[in-house]
DNA sequence: GCAAAGACTGAGAATGGTTGTCAATCCTGT
DNA sequence: ACAGGATTGACAACCATTCTCAGTCTTTGC
């Protein structure tokens, strides 16, 4: 069994991490976290989502003031995701956009990071606006 | 006129941004350019990059062991480069390779952020056979 | 020429996100 | 209940980058 406050600071954590919609920074997903587990620490947060980038449940969004921020996203297939730099807003694109990049590539010996391609910067129809 | 030092380290930079021929952090810059003006000072090179990135003349090529590193390409017309996360080493892609993703970009009003988009990053073949 | 005004520089301090450290707490198997 | 091991939160340390400032250079007006 999996009780106490380790089972509840992963659970807080997930549950902050699922509900924000937007792409997050450590400090945002700690924030929206201790909501639900008041004791939870920084560092906890940080720890978090190392563990998840390893297990790939989240990818890196790029960074936002001077923060790294992610995304989690529940879609199993491949895809790539539009992430504001001034909001955090995400747009999903279907399917990958990058197959002519890649074979491109692929001609030169040169593999793509994938993990670092999966969000691609800019902003937001919104954001531009304003 | 434009003597004295004030005009000799900026060229010391600008020769040595164009002598490097991988992606370059600002330490890597800033230690090229003491071999030819060694009193220059870090700052400097800080300051020079700044103004270079405001006028476009050298592009945000990612990060490489957590420094920001860019790149200085005298090609005018607009293409990628494909950076190695490893070595820093650059290839160079004829054309543009994300017309297609800008265009689904722009379908949901969103625009992509063409200069953080100019190097794609991963890994050359010669990092990866490593 | 010369001096005052202004821009630029180098050294070092300050900043701030991230990572490391460590004692205390918690969980699991016995 | 208890021992061994993993996890945690608080805080220190790290380090790339930015900020500050007094000293220096360059230019301009005369």
């Amino acid at each position: 069994m999996d009780h106490g406050r380790n089972r509840r600071n992963r659970e807080a954590l997930l549950d902050a991490a699922r509900s924000i919609d937007h792409a997050f920074s450590a400090r945002e997903l700690h924030q929206a976290a201790k909501k639900l587990q008041p004791a939870l620490g920084l560092s906890t947060a940080y720890r978090a989502l190392e563990r998840w980038r390893e297990d790939d449940l989240i990818e890196d969004a790029g960074t936002r003031d001077s923060e790294a921020v992610y995304l989690m996203c529940a879609i199993g297939e491949h895809h790539h995701h539009l992430v504001c730099a001034s909001c955090g807003s995400v747009s999903t694109l279907d399917g990958c956009a990058l197959a002519s990049v890649r074979k491109a590539a692929e001609a030169v010996g040169f593999e793509l990071n994938d993990q670092a391609l999966a969000s691609l910067p800019g902003r937001c129809a919104q954001c531009a606006a304003a």
